[in-house]
DNA sequence: CTGTTAGCGCATTCAG
DNA sequence: CTGAATGCGCTAACAG
């Protein structure tokens, strides 16, 4: 039996369906939309439409169903800038599964911070009727949410003036606590020193509230930091430069890094100052970052949680979609500690 | 003037436009999809619907039109692993910036290896009417494209059984040449030894094309290789015990990191030989991973395009999609060289 | 030069 | 239990 083998099989159609199985576009509408079932549509029917459906290769046009119910099936995902650094990464890939697990597609977009650009990327999804936005940002902090964004959840961020949006965020206060228990549990009472920040609360990076949230932290479980140096950029160069100057006048037992890239900056004035990590001087740092587990010894970090932030993003999005959610909740996400080997007790 | 203030407006429609600029739809559809030109429509109507258009904020129904024209002006990314490792990171990047400046918008997606997923994915896809696919791998590699994929372009990868669609990949071969040349031109021409593959071609990774194509590259330009340590995973750990393996045995002038991570861990092992880079020995490696720029000394490397891969698969699909083009072609892009502290002309 | 008519593919009253 | 009719918002023939 010969068949045309057409190089671009047109898409089947409910009406096409409809006539395979003999019935009329409603009855096979009824059948795959699974409402004929209530509906009492003939046992005999269903498994006919059914049947040619699946035969035919029957798929309903989301572009035509999207026209006529006003819904999408995709959630739109901008981010401030490089939706692209492991960070975002990761929060992209909960996001992502956690929205396949729902049968719904992610458009994603890159606002670099201009306003302008956000708002195009903004029009542009919800001219393709998106059922909702997620709204990240790269490392927390606080936003201004764009007014008639409809249905939206704040991912790793926290509205400015308050919007009413739900937000999820990384427990940066208990993952302060975490690092320092760990050292406490480990002996660590005295020489316990910081880079990165502090010891005064404002002494982080501007706008970064991970920096005072896991001051917070450490502060509450009674450590008492014995001295600190603050850096601007959280960049291996200045955690070198900033362990250098700590080592010239002091010797430190313990270090907490406020990040992973920190560490390994100061790993290397370790190094150059003949100091050993762990024996000499314990680090505990934040983040997970890749590097934390190729570093030698491979470091005890705090990690950010961002592939359970991007799932919980979509999670919360849809239940506040569903009902009514209190408006305004911020969702704090755990930040499990990875114990590795730069920790030793004394 | 008091005015009710919506919870949310109500979206504009084609059909308020034509009644406020009091003309019929087709003359407003007319004059926004800018043919109002060609078909002298009278300058003064097209100025009424213009104004009308920009005080009522009218915007298209993007999945109006997506129904009535089988456009959507949207593509879809679908990476096999990890959309989100580093690598991906900038591809998707690179392929957001040049699908903006098309006005398209990008949905992504992950099949993490499961045919199935893939096919789900792609379904879900092209049953929301994408124009087109990227099908990007994570490292560049051959894979099966899945029939009826429609326009699509391959993203560093290569079609196993030919396809007839194009491919863009870094160009590994040039990337060995400009490795190896660089070490030339700093006057080695002997102790030179290979991390993480060779001598033998089939010395690599498995299915890793980068392995074999960087040697290609090497021994082009008739660089004599002094000896090498393959490894089965390029881990810094693996670097690190290859390079230790070696060091054994050798005392190597120059080291052709086959990635980064392996130069991480080649950089621990000369440490710990108390060997310095670059005064003792030379390295050069591939990747431009972020770590190069945060090693001591900071790492020369051979970059990977990810950014450019990106940009230059959307720019290939809408090329493919515009005319005829010569179907299977492969687009190499450039790598280009990092200079950087890690070699020490002799 | 502009309005009328007709679908794109689907879901949904409303009659039979 | 099923079919005919309607419209989502827009574009494209074809008349006026």
């Amino acid at each position: 039996m010969l068949e045309a083998s057409p190089v671009s099989r047109p898409r089947v159609t409910l009406a096409d369906l409809a006539q395979a199985a003999g019935v009329s576009r409603t009855t096979a509408s009824l059948v795959m939309t699974g409402r004929g079932r209530e509906l009492r549509i003939s046992h005999d029917v269903e498994q006919r439409v059914l049947r040619a459906a699946d035969e035919l290769g029957y798929r309903p046009n989301a572009v035509s169903v999207g026209l006529r119910t006003g819904t999408s099936r995709t959630i739109g995902f901008v981010s401030d800038t490089v939706a692209t650094s492991r960070l975002a990464g990761d929060m992209i890939k909960g996001a992502l599964e956690a929205a396949r697990e729902r049968g719904v597609m992610l458009f994603i977009g890159e606002t670099e911070g201009d306003p302008a650009l956000e708002r195009g990327l903004l029009h542009a999804m919800q001219d393709r009727q998106v059922d909702g936005i997620i709204l990240a940002a790269m490392y927390t902090r606080t936003i201004k949410v764009p007014k008639d964004i409809g249905p939206a959840v704040l991912l790793n961020a926290l509205p400015k003036p308050a919007s009413g949006l739900p937000s999820i965020v990384p427990d940066e206060v208990g993952a302060g606590r975490s690092a320092a228990r760990l050292l406490l549990e480990a002996g660590h009472h005295e020489g316990v020193y910081l880079i990165g920040a502090g010891p005064r609360l404002r002494d982080g990076p501007a706008a970064s509230v991970a920096a005072v949230e896991r001051l917070v932290g450490i502060r509450e479980t009674g450590l008492k930091i014995a001295g600190a140096r603050a850096c601007a950029e959280w960049q291996p160069e200045e955690g070198l430069a900033a362990t250098r100057s700590l080592l010239a006048d002091h010797r430190p037992r313990a270090l907490i890094c406020l990040n992973d890239r920190l560490a390994l900056g100061a790993y290397q004035a370790l190094a150059d100052a003949g100091l050993s990590v762990p024996d000499d001087v314990s680090v505990v740092s934040f983040d997970d970052h890749p590097i934390a587990s190729w570093m030698r010894p491979k470091l005890t970090t705090v990690a950010l949680p961002h592939y359970e932030l991007g799932r919980k993003a979509v999670q919360v999005l849809f239940d506040q979609m569903g009902e009514e959610a209190e408006p305004g909740q911020v969702h704090r996400v755990a930040m499990p500690v990875r114990h590795r080997d730069s920790v030793k007790p004394r």
